[in-house]
DNA sequence: TCTTTCTGTGAAATTTTCTTCACAAGGAAT
DNA sequence: ATTCCTTGTGAAGAAAATTTCACAGAAAGA
């Protein structure tokens, strides 16, 4: 059963989604503002919250700031009366999982509750363990320079890794390499080159992610 | 000097903003096709992409794909005729940089182009120090446990993580807590209290964005 | 063929990280 | 005052990560 909350000024409409969605067998809440709504949410779990963009006091915009803060993975999706792109383009930079706009007809919504769940599915269960052997890869910085090679430069050989790196013992780099092979993020062809995997390429991303919000 | 690559299939709008960037002293390059668009970037850094969203065959979405694979620090900015809400969520998910749309004002452009650049100044430069004290703290998971408490409930006293992380030798977790420190992770009041400093609070959302990029 | 380069292994040495233990000052509670 | 809990420090040891070195087979070039 996943707890939705519905977060809009207008109980007509609250009403209605909440009847809907019940029938589908969500377990739904309200909230009228959004100070109530960061309140319920800092309370209690949920998996997705609809938030109206326009409301009165706090607009919904700060209220996904605040509610992406105290809790990064409740899915939220905004809904607006006055769709503009600008205000979809923020709602996404700041972290809202989708935007739709009223009317919206109602499968459209369930659709897009659905692939939010479904985010957030993944993004909870399978792998806690990735993490370990992702970042313990990452937390060497002769591994990350590999990696940021190889992105680069798909398919180098040992050598080449070598020179480029300025490293005098190649067994050294070797080191590296075998580890960066053990945990996924690397693998070697018959040619004996050097690649990123799938899982390397994701763990790229994820260097740069960190990188670019390290430094923001 | 920054460079800029216009891609858009419509040569005179190619050439009319590449004479006004260049009278604003960008360098400018164009590319009329997706593909192109792809090779040229890939040939040379570009500090910022104009991409048309709308072009025949490769279009404008899954050359913003392709690219944010091949060059990650690119600023990419979406530019379209036909601006849908659908369409500047998705470009923002795909990691589009902004999204603007025809007819657009050329000082709006040259407004969002700045901002682009700032945003890639920023990353650019500054630290990659950062990294590797981040990266390290966040290598070891009696960290990584204790950076997740603070988050829940700032403020707390040794003992309370200690027992909460259910550790029975409480000096390793004053190991931990000075490592923290030190990386400036983590501080403490007078109270003896610990909390996550502002830097610490970034770590987090690093970590919460590496869990949800993991698991996809 | 002979030499050189590339790709690696395995063991030992070293460094770094983590854990454990002995101890102690300060405050609160009895 | 005495006892208990909290918050540490510092040294020592254990474990893990990294580096260095000696060596070797396979492939490439001369």
């Amino acid at each position: 059963m996943k707890n939705i909350l519905i977060v809009d000024d207008d109980a007509e409409l609250r009403a209605n989604l909440s009847e809907i969605l019940t029938g589908k067998g969500y377990r739904t809440e309200e909230a009228s503002s959004g100070k109530e709504a960061v309140e319920r949410a800092a309370a209690q779990e949920f998996d997705i919250v609809l938030l109206d963009l326009m409301m009165p006091k706090m607009s919904g915009m700060d209220v996904l700031s605040e509610l992406r803060k105290i809790k990064p993975k409740t899915k939220i999706i905004m809904i607006t009366a006055f769709a503009t792109v600008d205000n979809a383009v923020e709602a996404i930079k700041k972290g809202a999982s989708d935007y739709i706009s009223k009317p919206f007809k109602i499968d459209e919504l369930l659709i897009t509750i659905r692939r939010a769940l479904e985010e957030s599915r993944f993004e909870e269960g399978i792998k806690r363990l990735d993490m370990d052997y992702t970042l313990s890869s990452l937390s060497n910085s002769i591994r990350r320079k590999i990696i940021k090679l190889l992105s680069m430069k798909d398919g180098m050989h040992l050598m080449e890794i070598v020179r480029e790196l300025a490293i005098d013992d190649h067994t050294k780099v070797v080191f590296h390499l075998k580890i960066l092979k053990e945990s996924g993020i690397i693998e070697q062809d018959k040619e004996k080159s050097y690649f990123l995997t799938k899982e390397g390429k994701k763990t790229l991303d994820c260097l740069n992610i960190l990188e670019s919000y390290l430094s923001k």
